[in-house]
DNA sequence: GTCTATATCTCGATAGAC
DNA sequence: GTCTATCGAGATATAGAC
C-alpha cells in the first residue's frame, strides 16, 4: 500500500505508529504511546487498525515501499555505471538520513526473524518492473564488457555497497561511544561517507591499466 | 566478565538466555522460554540472575567481550597491512559465522538505543591495551607512508570494512527472499564474501601506479 | 468517530514448601 | 538448590455510552 487514503485522525495515528515502532521495535512499541502522541484515545487505535499486528504490518509495508521507491528513483535514467554508482550511494544515504526510522525498523524486523518482511516482500517488490539490484547488476555487467571495470561479481558488489552505506546508521551508537568527538557531527560525518564509499568502491572496481 | 565460573544449572540457563535474547531481542525474549530450554523452573532464573535486566546484561557483556577478543586475535602479530586486512576479514567473518547470535544480539541492542552497550563499553574495551580500530588505523597509516596504498581516510575505511563484512549476516533474510537460490547455500556464500571483500577493498586502496 | 470503563491476558517477580 | 503457587504490573483488546 504505497498510497494511503487516510482521514486526519487515522493519519495521525499512523505517523505516531511509524515513530513508535521505529524507536522501540515491534515488541517494545506501546499502543498507549502511539495513542498519546497521536492525541487520541487508545481505543481509536483499535478502531482504525484492529490490532497491534495489523498496525505494524501497515507501517512496515508503507516504509518498505517508500524505501524501494527511493532506491528505484536513485537509479533512474540511462546513466553510465560510474554515475549510477554515485547516484545510488547518494540516493540511498539521503533516504536513510531523511528516514532514520526506516533503518531502525528494518534492522529490528530482521532481528526478530523477518516474518512480516517475507509476508510483504512479493507485494512490495511486485510494484516495480525491475528490482534495484537487477538494474545495478545489468549496468555493472555492461561496464565490465566495455572494459571500464574489472571482472568482480556484481551481486557481491551490490551487497558490499549496501553494507557500506547502511552500517553507519546501524552502528552509530557504537561509533559515537568509541569516538565521542563524532557524536555531535553525525550529519556531517554521514555526508562524508558518500564520497568515501564511491571513491573506495569505484577504485576497487576500476581496471588498474586505466 | 569474560570468564564465567558457573555451576552446570547456571550455565544451562545462561546458554538458553544467549539463544533466546539473540533470537527474539531483549523485549521479545521470555524468561519462561529460557527456563524451559534450560530444563529448569522459571523461579531458578531469578534465583541465579535476579531479574531479566541483569540476565540480559550478563549475556550482552559476555558476547561483547568474546567479540572484542575475536577481533583482537584476528589482528595479532606484526603483519603487513595487506595481511592484516585479509586476516581481519577472515577473523571477523569466521566469528560471526560461529556466533550468529552475536550479530542478532548486537543488532537488536543497537536498535533499541544501545543503553546496555554504552553502560558496558568502557569495562569491555578496557580489557585491551589497544582497540582493534586503532591498531587497524596505525597499520593503514604505515602502509600509506610506505607508498603501498592511497591516501584514503583510515577510519572511514574501517567502517566500510565492518559494514561490508557484517551486512550479509544482518540482511540474510532479505537476501534469501530476493534470491531463494542462495537460501540453502548460506555458509558457502558467506565464505565467498571473504575473498570478494578483500579483493574489492584492497584494490580500492592500492595505488594505481603499481 | 470518539470516549470511558473494564475485561483479559501475558509476563516478570516473589513467597514459601521441600 | 529447586519447585509450586500466586501476586501484581502493565499491555492488548473489547463493550458500550455519547
Amino acid at each position: 500500500m504505497a498510497q494511503r487514503t487516510y482521514t486526519e485522525t487515522e493519519e495521525n495515528i499512523f505517523e505516531a505508529a511509524v515513530h513508535e515502532f521505529a524507536c522501540k521495535g515491534k515488541n517494545g512499541a506501546r499502543l498507549h504511546e502511539i495513542a498519546k502522541s497521536a492525541g487520541v484515545n487508545k481505543a481509536l487505535v483499535h478502531y482504525y487498525f484492529r490490532n497491534k499486528e495489523l498496525l505494524y504490518e501497515s507501517v512496515f509495508d508503507f516504509m518498505y515501499s517508500k524505501f524501494m521507491r527511493a532506491l528505484h528513483n536513485a537509479m533512474e535514467g540511462n546513466q553510465s555505471f560510474r554515475d549510477l554508482l554515485k547516484s545510488f550511494i547518494n540516493g540511498y544515504i539521503d533516504f536513510l538520513k531523511e528516514n532514520e526510522g526506516y533503518s531502525l525498523l528494518l534492522q529490528q524486523e530482521l532481528g526478530i526473524g523477518a516474518t512480516t518482511l517475507r509476508k510483504k516482500y512479493d507485494e512490495v517488490v511486485g510494484q516495480f518492473e525491475e528490482a534495484p539490484s537487477v538494474h545495478f547488476m545489468k549496468k555493472m555487467e555492461e561496464a565490465q564488457k566495455n572494459g571500464e571495470i574489472r571482472d568482480v561479481d556484481p551481486y557481491q558488489t551490490f551487497i558490499t555497497l549496501l553494507g557500506s552505506c547502511i552500517y553507519i546508521f546501524i552502528a552509530f551508537p557504537i561509533i559515537s561511544t568509541a569516538r565521542p568527538e563524532l557524536a555531535d557531527k553525525k550529519d556531517e560525518y554521514i555526508e562524508s561517507r558518500k564520497e568515501h564509499i564511491y571513491d573506495l568502491i569505484y577504485n576497487g572496481l576500476k581496471l588498474k591499466e586505466n
